[in-house]
DNA sequence: GTGGAATCTTTCCACTGGAAAGACTACGCC
DNA sequence: GGCGTAGTCTTTCCAGTGGAAAGATTCCAC
């Protein structure tokens, strides 16, 4: 046992992670995590300054890993607007922890400049998807584009109810049943009647 | 000022809505609202139990007025089908502590008899909103039905979206946008497999 | 080596939620 | 009227939490 820990940055953002997994944030407890990394309760404070220091490092970790991971989907395939919706969904369910914090802005410090450079790159992967699904003409700005907002929505939402535990994920891989779902988003018709036509038709 | 507050229980209720809407519900603290409410801080553990069950009470309140006020939606209308959707995202923007809380399950007892119950009053009322995107002809379960869920998750994500202060709520009544982005859900147009399989049911 | 910077500990504080026991009040019953 | 019981709220105490301040230890450039 060394009295520098050598990397308890690295060590603190770990024991959240899971704890955060296991017990939802609220019930994350920094002197919790000081006695699952073995160092006094106060030795986080050099790295984060505060709890919500952490949460706010832990989010930026979030938008930088989602980020990379989106600009990586491969979208040249014949379905190819929906990979980086699945993706999406597929990060979200495999970093719970991160996701939950990202979406709270209660929770973190949005001035934090380390947060808002790594939101801005998610941002902009975001719209290199939106894109996809609103058509390569158009902006993928989910601030201007309504099919891309109506893109992210449905991407999110999906994750998000996965998450809280209310959608089947009993059997089937999600991935699979998130493609049906985001199959689902389709251009605007004629206002004034549906644009889903029943099977009896 | 009386030794029997009257109606301790609403008022908790009331204050702890404030409370969140306001800081957010990591942020809520029982002795604030019992100084709020000028009793002591344990009185509400009589009414409560504890901080959970206060949430709990709250997240079963939600269910019920977000189900009374969907079941009184006009479907019948040319855009009828939208109309659940929008409702949805109104009152959750109309009741942001609410709906916090509710979709929370880290947050709250879900064993509690009287949630499960407004829950599942909720759920009924979501699945006859979503047969009108899925078809009259087809069950509205977001279990089964990928239309369905499509749905839900597009709704619910927009609104979560919004509360996390994602979308452009300047000037522009939300409401409209909403309807602009419900509007993009229709079914498959990709060849292909079909995303919903006729299983018997 | 030595001085300064980085990292971690010790100690203290105000605050939190909960347990336990007691005090007050409403109300049906005699 | 008085009485007793159930319901409601308070008082008191406790373990636990996050944070502030100051000190101890180690690393590193020189």
């Amino acid at each position: 046992m060394h009295y520098h820990h050598g990397d308890l940055r690295r060590a603190m953002l770990e024991a959240a992670t899971e704890a955060i997994a296991a017990n939802g944030v609220d019930r994350l407890s920094i002197r919790g995590l000081a006695r699952a990394t073995d160092v006094s309760h106060t030795a986080f404070r050099h790295h984060f300054g505060d709890r919500r220091g952490l949460l706010t490092a832990l989010a930026a970790e979030g938008y930088g890993s989602m980020s990379q991971v989106l600009r990586a989907v491969d979208r040249t395939g014949p379905e190819g607007f929906l990979e980086t919706g699945v993706a999406y969904i597929e990060w979200a369910l495999a970093h719970p922890a991160h996701f939950q914090v990202m979406f709270e802005p209660d929770l973190v410090d949005m001035d934090d400049p380390d947060l808002r450079e790594a939101l801005d790159g998610l941002a902009g992967a975001l719209m290199m998807g939106a894109a996809d699904f609103a058509g390569r003409d158009q902006a993928g700005d989910p601030r201007t584009n309504p099919l891309a907002l109506a893109a992210w929505s449905l991407t999110h939402g999906f994750a998000t109810l996965a998450l809280a535990g209310n959608l089947p994920t009993d059997g089937a891989p999600v991935g699979e049943l998130a493609r049906d779902v985001l199959r689902h988003l389709a251009p605007p018709t004629q206002p004034g009647h549906p644009p889903t036509e029943p099977g009896h038709g």
